[in-house]
RNA sequence: CGGGGUGUAGCGCAGCCCGGUUAGCGCGCCUGGUUUGGGACCAGGAGGUCGGGAGUUCGAAUCUCCCCACCCCGACCA
């Protein structure tokens, strides 16, 4: 059996699923379609939980968090809202398990007046939870986010990408003007934006969805999408204004300054699980992932080759105060002293699970007074000096996150392109994997018609390019700005 | 839910078509030794309701029927 993984070429989503799994990220459960996030995949999590939950508090949320349950009957209030949950909710129906000459079973007379549903997000919890919070202008706005598990139960599934059980945060604010709530939810956007440009090192376009691909019960979904390796679009973060719909269907209003009775205003934003599979399709390589070393949860390995205690004990001893210095200026580093492997083979476990920087040291460094880094994003290796290596390695980890962010974008850039005949998109969406910036009539039918006859959709369209008049590439009728298409997850 | 496929040791598989000793192989695991600067080697060892049930047969991993589970491709989706 191979120790590597499938090469990309041969099978893009074989390699990622060994990819997940070899790194020691995640495997499936003993329940269909959910997934057991194994300890360093959880720790790369927590890192950006952190970072994000960060971002959050300074733009002035605050977390809580509400029911994993969600009775039945809320979800009738928003049509628009239930009618795209509807088909992928687990339902519970029962309270209770008896014994019987079968074994153990539902026990019938435990069933429930009102079924529960397991949350497939929380927008119905929450809002009828906000008409009790909300009664003046002086109770807005709310700013409250949740970190919380969802299930949806959807008929095909993958790690991380989209799993029947998964983590996220859900964002859920409450204002009193619709101005707010629409600089809330662009404020939002841009923060996920933020931390996938600086912090996971891809570049995301962002835009609104269209009509067909808009959050149930939104009025208006921004989105960023990311472009994956192979070609395929990642939708990475979403942010929605949801205008009054849900507190109409909820019924929360709020006396204004002047007394008169107005519906809230409302967004809601939400990132998952699924940015771990955006980071490991984003940056990764035959030879395992690649982090960035702002969240990898370790930035440094340090390797000691040794024959026995003694030279063990001489390079922990030459380690100790680098390590100790590392440390104090916030770089995260493991020393590896098991003796229960070989240096061959933690140099491919730290590779196959990212460690942006790995140093070893052996006898022969002891005598030159040097160290060998190797960096995991190039794979390129040197002997350096021990003076200056703790300097040597913080310039290092600062130009991995640099070079892993300009080689994501490098291939966004290179693999965007502009079509204007329908003829050559499709073609293009044959053979050539990537983003594509068409024109389009606007319409539901036409961007079905595309979706029917290429598989691409429209991922968004993007907010930051210049208004361009053309006409749609399928009808001839007028366009007023090109949007973006891709084939996605 | 439609189409295709797979269930044999912890993992990956061969054996099945054409029934016949004690069911094999690679990886992993354990022990001992030699090793240790790129996934070590040698020797020994442990580990199996052959997915489940029924049937055919002197005899079933192998043939027949039923059931179950999982995977891939669609539809759906963050």
């Amino acid at each position: 059996m191979s120790k590597g993984l499938t090469k990309r070429s041969e099978n893009y989503s074989q390699w990622y699923n060994e990819l997940v799994v070899k790194a020691d990220l995640a495997e499936n459960s003993a329940v269909r379609g959910c997934m057991v996030i194994k300890p360093y995949g959880y720790a790369i999590w927590e890192k950006m939980q952190s970072v994000l939950d960060n971002m959050f508090k300074e733009t002035g949320h605050s977390n809580a968090y509400f029911p994993l349950f969600i009775p039945k009957s809320f979800f009738g209030k928003e049509a628009k809202h239930v009618e795209g949950f509807a088909k992928e909710c687990a339902v519970v129906t029962h309270y209770r398990l008896k014994n019987s000459d079968e074994g153990i079973v539902v026990d019938p007379d435990a069933k429930l007046e009102e079924e529960l549903i397991v949350r497939p997000t929380s927008e119905t919890i929450i809002w009828n939870t906000y008409k009790n919070w909300i009664q003046s202008y002086r109770d807005l706005p709310i700013l409250v986010n949740q970190w919380a598990n969802v299930v949806r139960w959807e008929m095909r599934t993958r790690f991380f990408l989209r799993t029947t059980e998964f983590l996220w945060q859900e964002g859920h604010t409450a204002h009193a003007t619709r101005e707010d709530a629409v600089k809330e939810t662009k404020q939002m956007i841009n923060v996920y934006a933020d931390f996938a440009e600086n912090w996971m090192g891809f570049p995301v376009i962002i835009g609104t969805k269209t009509d067909s691909e808009r959050f149930a019960g939104a009025v208006e979904t921004y989105a960023i999408e990311a472009l994956m390796q192979d070609g395929k679009a990642l939708q990475s973060g979403t942010s929605h204004f949801l205008g009054q719909n849900f507190a109409k269907a909820f019924d929360v209003k709020f006396l204004t300054k002047d007394n008169k009775e107005e519906y809230v205003w409302a967004s809601s934003w939400g990132v998952s699980t699924r940015l771990m599979g955006a980071l490991i399709m984003a940056h990764s390589d035959d030879k395992g992932l690649i982090l960035p070393p702002k969240l990898a949860p370790t930035q440094v390995a340090i390797v000691p080759i040794f024959k026995n205690k003694e030279q063990l004990d001489a390079i922990r001893e030459k380690v100790d105060s680098i390590m100790a210095d590392l440390k104090a200026k916030g770089v995260t580093v493991h020393f590896d002293d098991r003796d229960t492997q070989r240096p061959g083979f933690k140099f491919a476990e730290y590779e196959m699970k990212g460690y942006p920087v790995r140093i070893a040291v052996g006898p022969r460094d002891l005598e030159n007074n040097t160290f060998e880094v190797a960096r995991r994003d190039t794979l390129e290796k040197n002997v350096v000096p021990a003076d200056g290596i703790v300097d040597e390695v913080i310039s290092l980890l600062d130009e991995i996150q640099n070079n892993i962010y300009a080689k994501a974008n490098e291939r966004l850039i290179n693999n965007t392109v502009k079509i204007d005949d329908y003829e050559v998109f499709k073609k293009h969406m044959k053979e050539t994997p990537g983003f594509v910036m068409a024109h389009w009539d606007g319409t539901e039918e036409t961007e079905a018609r595309i979706k029917e006859e290429t598989k691409a959709t429209i991922r968004c369209v993007p907010l930051d390019v210049e208004p361009e008049e053309g006409t749609c590439m399928v009808t001839g009728k007028p366009s007023k700005g090109r949007v973006l298409f891709a084939k996605a997850y």
